[in-house]
DNA sequence: ATATAATATAGACATTCATCTATATGTTGT
DNA sequence: ACAACATATAGATGAATGTCTATATTATAT
């Protein structure tokens, strides 16, 4: 697991007006003037925080015309799911257990399976 | 959904360590010295750290004489990967389209559903 | 009590970030 | 060509963030 690249990800989606942007695009394609008018903030902001989803490959766009269209990445949708279960799931094997040999903390003799 | 609550909590994941530490936690509990081994920064640093995630919700702490136990947050273990299910998710009714009747986007006449 | 060890707090500093205003770019319709 | 519109870029600014050093707090062992 790559955590650089998923903090990443997740930066982009650390702030409430682009979390709510995702959301919106969950419906489907919107373009930006649509997008604009659910919030309060300036044009500059808006393409700002598309940007900022969109290097971080959560937003794709679709230029039609004078209009921008922006939709979720369908790799990032089923991949952020995954990865999240992969971080929060319980693992024979995992970053602090990197054998099956070196298991329970040390300095504390916590063991960490069961308990 | 609470987008300001979601965004607070996001953000504390926000950060490779602190998505490492998750990690690191998601096999059982750990002390904070076990867990500062894994890294190069600090022991402030990562006092800081756990400090985030708990009051972001995700980390819960346990003292136990001088040694801090520190373990994932049920809930949090829960309500996020749903939360993210939800996000994500088409759904009929949504931010962008608060009836059934107000469907389609409307300055650049896109159709949202379909397409 | 006193030294040692684990953790927390305070304060400083450089960097990143969300936002703004002003302006540029590109597109459409007359 | 030109006016109007949608979006992007540039640059500035105040706030938040990750990290550090220094120090305080709390617990254990002699």
């Amino acid at each position: 697991m790559n955590y650089t690249d998923y903090a990443m990800v997740i930066k982009a989606m650390g702030d409430a007006s682009r979390l709510e942007i995702i959301d919106m695009l969950s419906c489907g394609k919107m373009c930006a003037c649509d997008i604009l008018d659910h919030f309060d903030f300036t044009q500059p902001t808006l393409s700002h925080h598309m940007k900022v989803l969109q290097t971080a490959g959560i937003v794709d766009a679709q230029k039609d015309g004078k209009w921008q269209h922006y939709s979720l990445n369908s790799k990032f949708i089923t991949s952020f799911p995954e990865f999240t279960h992969q971080l929060l799931q319980v693992e024979e094997i995992c970053v602090c257990h990197p054998t099956v040999e070196d298991k329970g903390c040390n300095k504390c003799n916590l063991e960490t399976t069961g308990d």
